[in-house]
DNA sequence: GCGTTCAAAATTGTATACAGTTTGGAATTC
DNA sequence: GAATTCCAAACTGTATACAATTTTGAACGC
């Protein structure tokens, strides 16, 4: 009998949301011996680990000079919000033919349980966690592993902007519910109805809607960076 | 001053190549001794390279029991195909959009070219990289990296089906010009016209059929696998 | 024959050592 | 003071050793 989990694999989910939370700073230089320490692994398993990173685009690799955080720039951000377009949409085109009636019904049920936990939440974290589940459990019902494993890593690497974006959601929105729902909804009927087109067109409208809010809210954030004092 | 491809990246390379060509059979275990010998690395950087494989979808990962070939089955065959047609059509969607005059023209002119030597071809591999280049090259004209990196990353994992697929067409057309070069045709005559709608239906059923051919292609090759006499 | 047991062999997991390379900064020159 | 040289410190790259785990297959009992 194995643990299921190996030490790997344990530094691995450690350093992902690391990377994903930009506890590394863009282009920052990851210093492996350091990081070892606080890892509580040797230089080998951690190597393992930021080598699996680099394959999924979380961070780069340098010859002799090692691992660096991936930058973060407008057009990278605009990169990701057009491939997660590609992929839900495409999965959700095939979920309209593939879905269950149990399958749509039990997400209908999720996202009217949620409903008036998303317009209390109090956690950022929370709340791009509910907005997450959506889009994951959309796309879940495609049946097709590989375009939820590539959204699973899109996900990833676009969680910050999206944490950014919700905060200025909220920010402006202040008090009022988040006007995101509905654009889930809208996608929700059209999929009920097995009406691809509609459904692909409001779920690319609302992630195309999110994009130029994100990068507008990452604009200004950057522009804040700068000028530190108020 | 120092070498720009590193060690781990060239063992990277030539395991990718490997696993692509299913050098390693499907579910088959991966000793790490022996390839190390072959590869004329240690068993450090060749792990480095094998979960960077893992992290890619090439290989999986067991614990305590090491790395394995990634299996070969027909679901996950559709499942890569379908991403395909997420990533490549909205690819072209943007290209339709942004790809500047002079990148259609000279993506004509290289379909133009390459149409003789299509015909001529007496590689399959020759064939597969001519098929490869030119959806890459499409892709190419929507400017988006993260669009290319994962199609580059479903090529690899697909290729050996291709080329079953490609052996079959070339047997069933013995002779003939392989039909194949007519549906880029008429993808990229609809990028010419901007009409996005027409070019992403044109690939979509372009990709589609070949994923029916390579279905097709992929159950006759298991059959006669278990039926090896003529 | 067919499953069990068990120990030897093979294999993986990781810490560590050390060679090779890069980095940072002091000393030097203009 | 700005650029250059150079050396020591820091860091990366990888081979290797050894512990931990899995695999293999021979011996055994039914």
């Amino acid at each position: 009998m194995s643990k299921r989990e190996s030490n790997v694999d344990r530094v691995y989910e450690a350093l992902r949301r690391m990377a994903a939370d930009f506890a590394f700073k863009p282009d920052q230089r990851i210093n492996e011996s350091a990081l070892s320490e606080v890892l509580g692994a040797s230089r080998t398993p951690l190597r393992e680990a930021l080598n699996r990173l680099v394959a999924e685009g979380f961070l780069t690799f340098q010859s002799n000079r090692g691992f660096f955080c991936r930058p973060l720039t407008p057009s990278y951000i605009l990169d990701l919000y057009e491939a997660r377009v590609a992929v839900e949409c495409e999965a959700l085109r095939l979920s309209c033919q593939r879905a269950s009636e149990a399958e749509i019904t039990a997400l209908s049920a999720y996202l009217e349980r949620m409903e008036p936990e998303y317009e209390s939440a109090t956690e950022l974290e929370e709340l791009l966690a509910m907005d997450e589940s959506f889009h994951a459990r959309l796309a879940q019902l495609s049946g097709n592993n590989e375009l939820q494993r590539i959204l699973r890593n899109l996900n990833g690497r676009i969680r910050y902007i999206r944490l950014i974006d919700l905060k200025r959601m909220r920010e402006e929105a202040d008090g009022r519910a988040p006007g995101d729902i509905s654009a889930h909804r809208r996608v929700l009927e059209a999929l009920v109805k097995r009406d691809a087109d509609t459904a692909v067109e409001a779920l690319r409208n609302h992630i195309e809607k999110r994009r130029e809010q994100a990068t507008e809210a990452v604009r200004i954030a950057f522009s804040q960076l700068y000028v530190p004092e108020d």
